[in-house]
DNA sequence: CAGTTTAAGTCAGTCATGTTGACATTCCAA
DNA sequence: TTGGAATGTCAACATGACTGACTTAAACTG
């Protein structure tokens, strides 16, 4: 960090993939796919006067059904009362339902109502198709890569989010 | 797409990073890992009552001094109303100099002031040293991995600006 | 040269989504 | 059983995207 040139010219090529360089074109890519990674699904949203924040929300219902309000925040990374606007659409267009907790009743579990699967399928349809044409473009080796690149770039607490995601779908 | 459940369970695990349940872990890792991206930064910009907008619009005009306005809306993909209002304050505080074209006196060419710099500088720094880190942890490979996936992922068009700009830096 | 196009900037209005603050309900432990 | 902690909700506000309409200046074109 602190010479600012990232690695001195001299040093064997094995670690080119850490100069300055290389890491700001890392960033650049990061920047561009990410703006592809989106477009798919935010072309949909904008007919249904939705955002990118209900396609979480219906993303993560979805692949851990019966999750309360509070694990929600923590994964999504909002605070409640923004997540709770959201939450209150969908609750109210029948795409959500929140079911009070049997032992805590404070707690509300989140399911997907059938039409809010039907969306969700749409929009994970959108967005897989993108990556997947990506990945078979990519081969299996890169994908492998992609994915440890990714991984060692999370915060380390939404490491464990994301781990535990992986590991509860097997 | 159209099954929506990917490649039947029959198949040879040489496609086994085709699954649908591959590519849904491929889009969780694209979610965290952009959190973990752009959280340091981020948090810079909170004092200056600057946003991710700022940063972005910082970035390319260091990376391509003397763009135009109309070429840095292309690369960040927002209105000119909304870049307007970031590079205005940038201008009025300093940080980014316009300078009309000589050739094209409709055009404004835009430059970062050494304060500027040194912002892009800071906030820069911030987000190598994680991307650093990420990339040391990954080994070479799997970088090359990584932007293989993400030039993929990106549209087409954006693709171009993102190979131009690696292109123009060597 | 007149008319059109292009580049940039502005004003106004809307919307999604983030924030803080206040509050109700429920649970739990001293 | 009472007071604090946890969970979720409502209200108000800020920010930064967006669209649409417009102006100004310069460049291009028939």
């Amino acid at each position: 960090m602190a010479d600012g040139r990232g690695l001195s010219s001299g040093n064997s090529d094995s670690l080119l993939f850490l100069t300055d360089e290389q890491i700001r074109q890392g960033s650049e890519a990061m920047f561009f796919a990410y703006r592809g990674f989106t477009a798919d699904p935010d072309r949909i949203l904008i007919d249904l006067a939705y955002g990118r924040a209900h396609h979480r929300a219906i993303h993560f219902i979805n692949r851990a059904p019966g999750t309360t309000v509070n694990n929600l925040l923590n994964i999504l990374g909002v605070t409640k009362q923004s997540l709770n606007r959201v939450l209150r659409t969908l609750i109210s267009d029948g795409l959500v339902q929140s079911r009070v907790g049997r032992n805590d009743k404070r707690e509300r579990h989140l399911y997907l109502t059938d039409p809010g699967r039907a969306l969700e399928q749409q929009l994970s349809d959108a967005q897989r198709a993108r990556m997947r044409a990506a990945f078979r473009d990519a081969g299996p080796e890169a994908v492998a890569g992609f994915r440890t690149v990714l991984e060692a770039m999370m915060d380390p607490e939404l490491r464990q989010s994301y781990i535990r995601l992986k590991d509860s779908s097997t």
